[in-house]
DNA sequence: ACTGCTATTTGATTTCGATCAATAAATGGT
DNA sequence: ACCATTTATTGATCGAAATCAAATAGCAGT
């Protein structure tokens, strides 16, 4: 199911690096592939965890449903990119959010015993993912930060300047209702703010595609 | 500097559950105990991480100062609790939090390096570890989910109900701006939300005293 | 190009919580 | 017990963002 550039690909992920041939034809042997079409859904809030993910191509959304059926998306997922492998060990696991493609993705798919029997011969890779789940940790711990003292205009400015590299350019992967979910904004709100930033001269807006013009003043905004 | 009764408190913590007496004796002797008063800072936001911390006795509460001055408190830290231990792995790592007591406190103080060298030869400590950090970020999402989909009110009563045991009742063990500060709330509203709370008969307040009368309404309004 | 659908923008209004200001209550030290 | 200081409550006002409602733009399929 995996083919040559699935193989490589892997190899490339930090979460790998550290295994030797063995060791990681243990893990490739118990992964699979999946392909999704645009919306299909990857896992469910609530779901047993049986094994972890990583994007090989496409976007992955990670959300959660509130009871009145609205979803925050919490994360964006991008290729190269492993999700929910800070679950595995859990005493009995399960998503705490819900999963789907932002649009066609292919997503590797890694059982979560297999890696766990790995990783007990492996300590350095155990060291590799008690780095990872740190940094997720402290990205974590920016975004209540960022929620709880930052406003709208400061989140969606640090993420524009955090998006958008040297070119001071970024084309919108997806909706930018999806977008303004994953930053805690309704719809309405952020197309307000984007009108705001552009006729404040800070940033010029074409469809999905925004260019920064002004980058201090935009970081003034972001408040770094 | 350790006597007696922290040993066998730190042989009871679930982090050091899986280690042999060498391995105990390793950690042990590289750690120190911090006798903090109320107010006394442990470490600042910025600072090199060297260590991580468990509370033995008192409250130790961790925040992020925004340029403003104001102050967000992420997360109090009860006896039995490790902090910090998350940033250990990161490359160069720097407290993303300040630290300070609550009140008069007793923190051990457990060196990273020794700890990790330790780790290398307990790969049941490892995965201990990368359980309590997956419960962590668990926390954190959950968190992020309160801030974003909920409003005030939601947030005090969940935490009301967390709190509080079978017994329908808690003693806030802090002051009620720093209870504010975590559950991002300012101080105004949440005594507001406090006085709503009772005068819909949900609960009565006495000073730091609350006793749930009405679990089935509290709940409603936690949307539980 | 036309149709139907979805995404986005804009306007009007409301709501929640922040802020400013002042008072009241509680706490600790002498 | 008294005073000083901190902590908590209450009132009045303001502002940011949510919500409700509608119009417009963009896009896919025919």
């Amino acid at each position: 199911m995996l083919d040559q550039n699935h193989l490589s690909f892997l190899r490339n992920i930090h979460l790998f690096n550290g295994l030797d041939d063995s060791q990681f034809d243990q893990v490739v042997n118990s992964s699979r592939l999946l392909s999704l079409h645009k919306d299909e859904s990857l896992f469910s809030q609530g779901d047993d965890v049986k094994c972890f993910y990583i994007v090989y191509s496409g976007l992955v959304k990670l959300f959660r449903l509130s009871m009145d059926g609205q979803e925050k998306v919490i994360e964006i997922v991008t290729p190269g990119q492993s999700f929910a492998e800070a679950l595995m060990f859990l005493e009995r696991p399960n998503f705490p959010v819900s999963s789907s493609a932002l649009n066609d993705a292919e997503v590797i798919m890694v059982d979560a015993a297999q890696f766990i029997r790995m990783l007990s011969s492996s300590p350095s890779t155990c060291l590799t993912l008690l780095g990872e789940m740190s940094q997720r940790i402290r990205g974590l711990v920016q975004e209540i930060d960022n929620l709880s003292v930052q406003n709208g205009r400061h989140r969606l400015s640090a993420y524009i300047l955090e998006q958008a590299g040297i070119d001071n350019h970024i084309k919108l992967a997806v909706p930018k209702a999806v977008l303004a979910s994953r930053l805690s904004i309704q719809p309405e709100t952020f197309s307000r703010i984007l009108k705001q930033l552009r006729s404040s001269s800070a940033i010029s807006i074409d469809g999905s595609n925004i260019e920064i013009l002004d980058r201090d003043q935009l970081e003034d905004y972001a408040m770094i």
